[in-house]
RNA sequence: GGUGGAGUGGCCGAGAGGCGAGGCAACGGCCUGCAAAGCCGUCUACACGGGUUCGAAUCCCGUCUCCACCUCCA
């Protein structure tokens, strides 16, 4: 592929929807065939999504929220780039072993842990600008979708009661002869696990559907069932929940790249032994890792997505996420943070001082205006938000230099932001500046600096410079940036708006 | 043992047979009273050894190193 070096030449535009009209095709990397091959739904105009989420047994920390913003940027380009109308289902795992074992330590109910973390998860979420799903899903709200898709699988052969009376209900591999075939594994050649407790299994490497009751456990963590009381497995929940709200077969299921075994691997099992065609195409994130090695509490409890945003802007930490293609590992540095945050703030300046000059567009038009070729074909290509940075940050180059010369740049403006909001990183989104514009205390502050920036005007003026920078050094002690430009002096706070 | 992924310039990070991604940092220049921001320029890289080809970071063979999954994990 050869990129258009001529940038306005590039600018032919594509339409929303466009890609379902025309030769223009989205391509993605599927796990399961290990290629990127084009994306066709199972319904034309439709897509559904299924994204396994947390697991809400602690705060996350910012490689659980890489997944949400790369399946973010999926769920934006399928709608902005595609036309489609997206059903985007994440589910919140609320009860499972940490769950019950971390509350417990705590002292606490299981469920109020769970929905703790939960109302946590969401907020890094909503930090960041990953929109909140169609659905979300709690495990513990569908125990009776789970007992119904496990009375299938019993009746059908793939599923049996343990034989030591434990309640534990379990998936035969043996009777699925498909099964490792989602990540091409012979059944014979999987290692079995050294602390294996048969617990009353055919064979060590069946998988729990349901878990019975243990006595230690609190008696609310357990439900009802034809099999006795228990509570649900980690597998069965997903599948339950694929099957409520997206249907028999669907399209796109996404995870990061440590759920496709055993996790993923056995939902597609249950599913598809269940009659169900289940996930069309597999789509996994890589991780974030620290050190090398993947990101767990015990590396790195200060990478809590609450703890990075005290001292990283959400929108910075939202571009440090997304702009590695998803299947690349990042290793986590601060300096990367920070560099990210000068990356950004090039493109935020230049739709700061050139909507200034132009005039700013409502992030609603923003959001209907069209995205130039080249940055739709990176985005097509299996999602390659690099390239697509590559062309934002050409035109942003194009849109100063306009600037410069004392043109208006109000193309090169549209562009960037049209380019930008797709990525969910348009400077004048509202999510980005809510706290900016308006508040009691910004006109406050704005009316303080803007008398002293008169001053200063006055001093140099009068070529009393030493007077003038002695201002601008105070103001920078304060945090607020001075640059002048041909219009007058513009001022910023220190690292953000 | 099985299944996958990766090694790119000072750093981050795309690409995948010819046409120098992009960002950050550094240095030089323009602009500026001086700065800042911006613009222009400089820094021509693909783990190693072979091979194929007019041409290889990209394809083939071999080697080394690192990582993940097979147990809860985004």
């Amino acid at each position: 592929m050869s990129r258009l070096v001529n940038l306005p030449a590039a600018w032919r535009v594509v339409l929303p929807g466009a890609g379902s009209l025309g030769p223009v095709s989205l391509r993605l990397y599927d796990t399961a065939v290990r290629e990127v091959r084009e994306f066709v739904p199972v319904s034309p105009g439709r897509v559904g999504i299924y994204l396994c989420g947390n697991t809400v047994q602690a705060p996350p920390h910012i490689g659980h929220v890489r997944s949400g913003v790369a399946f973010d940027l999926l769920w934006r380009w399928l709608e902005r780039g595609h036309g489609y109308d997206v059903t985007f289902v994440r589910n919140v795992t609320d009860i499972d072993d940490k769950i019950l074992a971390n509350s417990a330590d705590a002292g606490q109910p299981w469920w109020a842990w769970a929905l703790r973390h939960e109302r946590e998860t969401i907020a890094a979420y909503d930090a960041l600008g990953v929109r909140p799903p169609t659905y979300e899903p709690r495990a513990t709200g569908h125990v009776p979708e789970m007992v119904s898709l496990m009375q299938t699988l019993v009746d059908r052969g793939h599923a049996y009661p343990a034989a030591d009376g434990s309640g534990d209900v379990y998936f035969d591999v043996r009777s699925w002869p498909e099964y490792g075939s989602l990540t091409h594994q012979r059944l014979d050649d999987l290692e079995p696990a050294e602390d294996a407790d048969p617990r009353g299994k055919r064979d060590p490497r069946d998988f729990a559907l349901w878990k019975g009751h243990k006595k230690e456990e609190p008696a609310s963590a357990s439900w009802p069932t034809p099999f006795g009381r228990g509570r649900p497995g980690w597998h069965l929940e997903c599948s339950a929940m694929v099957e409520r709200y997206l249907g028999s077969e669907f399209d796109i299921h996404g995870g990061g790249v440590d759920l496709r075994f055993p996790h993923h691997e056995n939902e597609q099992a249950q599913s598809r032994a269940a009659g169900h065609g289940f996930a069309r195409y597999w789509l996994h994130n890589a991780w974030l890792t620290l050190g090398g090695e993947k990101m767990s509490k015990s590396l790195g409890n200060s990478l809590v997505v609450s703890e990075v945003l005290k001292s990283v802007r959400p929108v910075v930490l939202r571009y440090y996420l997304g702009a590695a293609h998803y299947r690349s590992a990042i290793e986590y540095r601060p300096e990367s943070l920070a560099e990210a945050g000068a990356a950004w703030e090039r493109l935020e300046g230049f739709v700061l001082r050139a909507s200034e000059r132009c005039g700013v567009e409502d992030p609603a038009v923003v959001a209907a205006a069209p995205v130039c070729a080249e940055f739709a074909a990176a985005l097509d290509d299996d999602l390659n938000v690099s390239g697509a940075l590559a062309v934002v940050h050409d035109t942003v180059r194009e849109g100063n230099r306009a600037l410069a010369a004392g043109e208006p740049a109000v193309s090169h403006l549209r562009a960037t932001r049209a380019m930008l909001d797709v990525l969910g990183l348009d400077p004048l989104a509202p999510q980005w500046v809510s706290d900016a514009g308006g508040s009691r205390e910004r006109v406050a502050l704005d009316s303080l600096v803007e008398a002293e920036l008169q001053v200063r005007e006055a001093a140099r003026a009068g070529r009393d410079f030493a007077a003038a920078d002695e201002i601008r050094d105070r103001l920078a002690a304060a945090g607020v940036v001075i640059e002048d430009t041909p219009t007058g002096a513009r001022w910023s706070l220190d690292g953000g708006r």
